[in-house]
DNA sequence: TGATGTTATAATAATTTTAACATAAAAACA
DNA sequence: TGTTTTTATGTTAAAATTATTATAACATCA
């Protein structure tokens, strides 16, 4: 018996961020590659370009910084707006993992 | 701006209930009937059945009592699994209520 | 006995989401 | 100049989800 959830933030109706994108913006961060990034979760280099075109859309806002060519081909990092977006993410996940922590003790299901 | 979340609880990986069967057995206490729970909620009654045979297996329980024909053509209410169901989930949600308030607070993106 | 309103099942259609494939542009570097 | 590795876009295929339609059983009641 396990308590899942899912969490994310809307503007305008729309996801801005969620449980997914985060990743994708960590992987983003650590690795400098969308396409490394999107590897590494397992998802589509496809997936992760809609995933990204629609967050930047969403927020008004470049999220992260590309570059073609050049040294190992190109490569991809964060901008300050998409640092502090994940950031401010972060804090809101942490919030829920204590609720679920909380509910999974006091839930009284066999 | 605004959070949004999802929570629901799996057993042996499967979903055992979630919000919207919450608010399916929530609907079916109060009008006795699936067929008008489900028109409450804007689900397609035959939604609302697949729910609740998808619950009642994977909790090896019943969950409603149903009856055909009758005074007023028939009728379903819970049993008292199903009502305990309801009620320990609710307690899960109000955790999870909770740290959507906190992190709505502490949320600082324009 | 026929109308009623519900439960119940089967089958199909429509929609949405996800995955896969192909192709091109960019720029460093050997 | 050709190779490499990434970004970037378009198109198509597949899978999963959701919605729709049709049909029947049940038991009460007028």
């Amino acid at each position: 018996m396990e308590i899942k959830y899912k969490v994310w933030v809307e503007k305008n109706g729309e996801i801005l961020i969620g449980l997914g994108r985060e990743e994708l913006l960590r992987e983003i961060e650590k690795t400098g590659s969308i396409r490394q990034a999107a590897e590494n979760m397992g998802i589509t280099y496809r997936k992760a370009l809609y995933f990204l075109d629609a967050m930047e859309k969403r927020a008004g806002e470049k999220i992260v910084e590309t570059f073609r060519g050049g040294p190992g081909g190109g490569g991809s990092r964060l901008t300050e707006y998409g640092k502090k977006l994940l950031k401010e993410f972060e804090k809101v996940v942490k919030e829920f993992e204590k609720a679920k922590e909380r509910a999974s003790k006091g839930l009284n299901l066999e």
